[in-house]
This record gives structure tokens, sequence and C-alpha cells, in this order.
DNA sequence: CGTGCGGCCTGAATGC
DNA sequence: TGCATTCAGGCCGCAC
């Protein structure tokens, strides 16, 4: 499922292969996985240079020449990629952007949880989801980080999973920084000590970074920009591990549910 | 403010 | 073998 990583994956990856390429042509195979108007979305970004690609918490934004925005958020299983040319779009395929010098992209999403959305400038700005996310934990400083959680209630695992508080963090990278900060993922944002804020801080940072650099976790669907995996899922401490031995103890590793997600921790190691 | 649940989706894994 | 159930989970809307 792709998280910060995977996204800031994809966007630098994809960026090279498209930017000051021009949009010739929209296919749409399923006009619902498209937010707003499916014809208008053609219009708009058909004869439209892409200038930049980048990633905002979860979402991938490609910028068009004349201040058009192409936004998708993957959710699970969305992929965007460029695939070789002979390759036909399949039952999943929803979207094909078709470029000037023949590449295209192709953007595929076998759940259909995931959109593509279409903003200008000012639009982008006004929409909800992205006005009120959080700061980017790769850029918030440790000060405003503490102070994300240190007045709050609500269990940290489900602060973590909040965009609105923290933008970009998902079911792994939350379970991931927990268990490498010692902290159970049920215990209230503000029963956490400031020594504990400090470790969740610098291993949530850390564990995103090395995520980037193995090219994002490939645990189920996630491909990057040419279709291929990454590896970080090679270095997961305790995601999916349930009943396998806690990597610095060895008790068995449990789960429990938390904001409706099932996470992942070693009774020992994290405390409430 | 905080929590839980149903809905959106499909395919893999599991149960009988 | 084949059918039914469960699970995966990001985000929204809604009830309490």
């Amino acid at each position: 499922m792709p998280e910060l990583p995977e996204v800031e994956t994809i966007a630098r990856g994809i960026e090279p292969l498209v930017v000051n390429k021009t949009i010739n042509n929209i296919s749409v195979y399923y006009p619902k996985i498209i937010a707003g108007d499916a014809e208008l979305f053609q219009k708009t970004f058909i004869r439209q240079k892409i200038v930049r690609v980048w990633r905002r918490a979860k979402l991938l934004i490609f910028d068009l020449a004349g201040s058009a925005h192409l936004v998708f958020h993957l959710k699970m299983t969305g992929k965007v990629w460029l695939p070789h040319r002979d390759v036909r779009p399949d039952k999943h395929t929803h979207v094909v952007f078709h470029l000037d010098d023949g590449e295209s992209i192709f953007f595929q999403d076998m759940r259909k949880f995931g959109y593509c959305a279409f903003y200008s400038t000012k639009d982008l700005q006004l929409w909800n989801f992205f006005a009120t996310l959080g700061p980017e934990p790769l850029e918030v400083s440790h000060d405003e980080f503490s102070r994300l959680f240190s007045s709050r209630k609500g269990r940290i695992k489900a602060l973590l999973l909040d965009q609105k508080i923290i933008a970009g963090v998902g079911n792994i990278y939350a379970d991931e920084s927990l268990f490498m900060a010692g902290i159970h993922p049920e215990t209230p944002g503000n029963r956490l000590s400031a020594r504990e804020l400090g470790l969740l801080y610098h291993n949530l940072k850390e564990v995103l970074v090395q995520a980037i650099d193995a090219g994002g976790s490939s645990f189920r669907d996630y491909r990057n920009a040419l279709g291929y995996s990454g590896r970080f899922q090679e270095s997961f401490l305790v995601y999916g591990k349930k009943g396998e031995c806690c990597p610095r103890c060895k008790t068995i590793l449990q789960t429990c549910k938390v904001a409706g997600r099932t996470s992942c921790v070693c009774p020992a190691c994290q405390r409430k």
C-alpha cells in the first residue's frame, strides 16, 4: 500500500520520464475513478505539458503548464507507471495518458479505491483534504512534532494515521516507527514523555528515509514508476509478523486493533 | 473532542 | 472440489 516512501519513490522515478512531455490524449476506461467530470478532465489535460511531478502526503501530483494539477491518490492498490510500449491496458487499467513521444502513463487500481482528480492551483489550495493536511514528517521540527501529540488524548497510532495531524504515514510505517521507539500503539498522545516523543520523531524520520532509499516497500501491490518492486519489506521489524519473534527480545509478536487497523506489537518492548 | 462502524472495492487465503 | 467467509486498509460520513 503506497505510503509516503512509496509515493515519493514513484514521484522521483516518474518525473524524469515525463517532464517536458505533452499529454496528447487520455483514455478513460472507468470514469468513476475520476473525481469530478470525466469529460472536463479530458479537456483540461489534453495538449498540456507536464512541468513537475511531486508528492504531498500520499498524493502524487503532476503540475502542468497553465497551472493545472493532476492529482492521484493510490490508496491501497493504485499504480501510476510507464509500461513498455507494447503493454495493453488490462481489466485494472482505468486511465491511460498518451504522451507526445508515444509513451503512456497507466493508472491502474485493482480495488478501485484510488482516484485521480484535477485542480487549478487555486482549487487545489481550496480542496479540503489538501488544505487540512498536517506537516510532512521529514520537514517538521522536533518541537512542532511533539506539540502535535502532547495535547491529544487519542491513541498515538490513531494520531499518526490521521493525515490532518501528520501527513503521509500509513499502517506500515506507523507500526515500524512505534516499535523502534518502544511505544505501544494504544498509548494516549498526552501520556508520552518528552523522551518518547523524541524517539518517535527520530525513528519515524529514520524509517521513512530508509524506506525511500530502498525504493519503498512492496508488501502486496506496490510498484514503482517502471513497474519494479521496492526492497524495504525485507527490512520490516514487526509489520505483518504476528506470531514471529520480536527482533529485539524474541517475545512472540501480537496484533491489536487501533483505529480499525491491525497493529503489530511486541508486548514486552512496547508498553502502554 | 474522541471512537466505532459501514461503505467503497477485489483477490488471496482460509474454513467447512 | 466448490462455495462462503474473512481479511487487507485509506478515507469519508455518520451516530453516539
